[in-house]
RNA sequence: CGCGAGGUAGAGCAGCCUGGUAGCUCGUCGGGCUCAUAACCCGGAGGUCGUUGGUUCAAAUCCUUCCCUCGCAACCA
């Protein structure tokens, strides 16, 4: 019997859509998966969308929507871009589903019969004004730390999950399950940050708003998003609180992996182990937080305007090349960095240089030698048995590599197997062995040779590059593709192609970033990512010219300058945020615009009475000065 | 001293656990080849392995000082 392989991503919160960042993770969840396949596993692989919440309702009104028909947009708008970058997943989970539904609500219940939950009250300290809950630690000199006023006590119902009854437990569990953490690193991130300050009850319901799982006995809840989210891991399989359990459950879980954003690794290291030990589950084997993959300078936001696509990209360099540069340019355990520069020289480089004209320049030679069909004559020498021991070793370099789950190691081991072969041509020099008549049986094991390597090297590249890998088999006119065909001298003979085609062309940088800059121009022009306002909205910001007469940095934060302004006749302080551009003396004297009717806030304890305007670019601000307007000009 | 990660050729990284010739990809310069997608192959230049001190016959590697960068936490009115 096959052994089994449960593999899931996040599932991603449907507010809109994903970055190729996002994309990202689908891909290397599903490289893992089609590797595993490949090696003989039964693997379910589970990905989806996580759809309830106060945002998604927020943003469906906003959009004039029901919150469903929202999320059933942008569901499918997120399938679209999985399906885009052929993604193999097994099932695609909606937290929408009737099933989940049902499921979540029965969990909840059950957990509060048990004890686990119960009905607790929101205690807080609530600001009147600001209309919103603070714990304790949150509050500045005990008032409001977004205004600075009085705060009241006051409590809302909502339930809670005990977790520390589960922590010991947990603790324990980490450190006797060495790699139930991946990377590492994190491992302690999790243990110092939480686990050992002690946990907190995790708050699992609420209710302000109505967009989510109503709690069955008690409908104002609606359950919160860990149960709700969390549980699509068990539910999808048909987990049954009543013990019931479905097919599917019985026979994958526990999970193999948890693949997931270094995010969101405190839900699932944390609360979710402790979820299933309420539930007397076994917990996963491994949850492994995989780093971001960054765009240029850094993250990837709206407001920095650096945002890149999946699809963009798929249009300018196909799938597979997309694929290729997500899962080779990112490390194990730090962000990797992408720019479209260097995705074009990654692709030139080993896509199309060393892998595509591999290909195409072997079949070239063996239909101008041999009309496409060679046998294996055994004429060897030592550069051939040299080839062929690469080949072997390669095999056994990627299946350690993927066994660590390095992906990028096993596409680098794969790449210098094409690189051996080129090589190889080098050495034996083909076309000189074809001027020689007697040399005709040394040419054709040449040439056998070269297509055998090649082809036990895509076998190892069909996890990653599935289309191009089978592209290369129809050329080579071979059905020896599983792992039992990976290794040499399966084949005895080979008839290609008389067509070579190309796997990917050559990008010309200068043509493609012409291409690339020309459309991010086009949307530049769209960038106002708010609601229109009205002139009377904007008639309610006042802001007059004002003068730094006094500037010092923030004792308590380092982003955070201290300005004393006048506004003509009074004197107000302002707090900004500036202090990462600009030393206070830069600022000393210089006349700026101040917006003097915002409420007023405190700062790590200091008071800002209003807001100097600056410019943002990515990291770097510009405050606006004024020249000639003299001190308290009304600016509109 | 909040917690954690890292600083190795122009760029991006590996090596560190288990001390002993500093390696890979890209770029660059020179050469070779002509089967191929101006591709491929070979060679050169380029590194005081962030800094200080120590352990050792021997330190990129182990211990230590300081500096810097990046995550997380707090703060961006």
């Amino acid at each position: 019997m096959k052994e089994k392989f449960y593999i899931t991503t996040a599932i991603a919160y449907t507010s809109g859509k994903p970055h190729f960042g996002n994309v990202y993770e689908i891909v290397l969840a599903d490289a893992i998966a089609r590797y595993k396949r490949l090696r003989g596993y039964d693997v379910f692989f589970q990905t989806g969308t996580d759809e309830h919440g106060q945002k998604i309702e927020e943003k469906a009104s906003k959009a004039n929507k029901s919150p469903q028909a929202y999320v059933d947009e942008v569901a499918g708008v997120i399938k679209e871009q999985f399906d885009m970058m052929n993604a193999s997943y097994d099932y695609f989970i909606r937290t929408t589903d009737k099933n989940h539904k049902e499921v979540v609500a029965k969990i909840f219940k059950k957990l509060y019969d048990q004890g686990d939950i119960y009905l607790g009250k929101y205690e807080g300290w609530y600001c009147k004004y600001c209309e919103s809950f603070f714990t304790e630690s949150q509050l500045v000199d005990g008032k409001c730390p977004d205004c600075g006023r009085e705060v009241i006590v006051t409590s809302e119902d909502a339930y809670f999950m005990n977790m520390s009854k589960y922590a010991d437990r947990l603790m324990k569990h980490i450190e006797d399950h060495p790699n139930f953490i991946q990377p590492e690193s994190r491992k302690n991130e999790m243990i110092n940050n939480f686990l050992k300050p002690g946990l907190q009850d995790l708050c699992v319901s609420r209710t302000s708003f109505k967009w989510g799982i109503p709690v069955s006995f008690h409908p104002e809840h609606v359950v919160y998003v860990w149960i709700d989210a969390l549980s699509n891991y068990i539910s999808s399989l048909g987990y049954d609180p009543d013990g019931n359990h479905g097919e599917l459950f019985k026979k994958y879980w526990p999970a193999d992996i948890h693949l997931i954003g270094k995010d969101i690794l405190r839900f699932h290291t944390i609360y979710w182990p402790i979820m299933l030990m309420a539930l007397d589950l076994p917990l996963p084997k491994q949850i492994f937080g995989h780093p971001w993959l960054l765009a240029g300078d850094g993250k990837m936001s709206k407001s920095k305007g650096n945002v890149i696509y999946a699809d963009d990209l798929v249009r300018y360099f196909t799938t597979d090349a997309v694929r290729y540069i997500m899962l080779h340019e990112m490390p194990f355990a730090t962000d990797g960095k992408v720019s479209y520069e260097s995705m074009i020289e990654r692709i030139n480089s080993d896509l199309a240089n060393t892998l595509g004209n591999l290909v195409n320049r072997t079949i070239s030679m063996t239909n101008k030698y041999f009309q496409g069909k060679v046998k294996n004559k055994h004429v060897l020498s030592s550069f051939d048995e040299d080839l062929i021991q690469y080949v072997s070793k390669t095999i056994v370099l990627c299946s350690d590599s993927m066994d660590e789950l390095k992906v990028q190691d096993a596409l680098e081991h794969i790449n210098h197997l094409y690189r051996r072969c080129n090589k190889f041509i080098d050495e034996t020099l083909p076309w000189s062995l074809a001027k020689d008549e007697d040399q005709k049986d040394r040419l054709e094991t040449v040439l056998f040779n070269l297509l055998e390597a090649i082809r036990v090297g895509s076998i190892l590249l069909s996890s990653f590059l599935p289309e191009t890998a089978m592209r290369i088999f129809k050329q080579l006119n071979t059905e020896a593709t599983t792992y039992e065909d990976c290794r040499f001298g399966v084949h005895s003979a080979y008839e290609v192609t008389h067509q070579p085609e190309i796997l990917f062309a050559r990008i010309d940088e200068k043509e493609m970033m012409d291409k690339i800059s020309a459309e991010l121009q086009k949307e530049v022009v769209k960038v106002s990512q708010k609601d229109e306002i009205t002139i009377e909205d904007f008639n309610k910001v006042e802001m007059v010219v004002g003068e730094i007469i006094e500037c010092r940095k923030h004792p308590k934060a380092d982003k955070l300058l201290i300005s004393k302004v006048d506004i003509g006749g009074e004197l107000r302080q302002v707090v900004s945020g500036i202090a990462e551009s600009y030393q206070p003396e830069d600022l000393l004297h210089k006349k700026v615009i101040v917006v003097i009717n915002l409420k007023p806030a405190l700062l790590k304890k200091e008071v800002s009475e209003g807001m100097i305007l600056a410019g943002v670019k990515e990291d770097k601000m510009e405050v606006v000065f004024v020249q000639d307007l003299p001190v308290g000009s009304v600016i509109r």
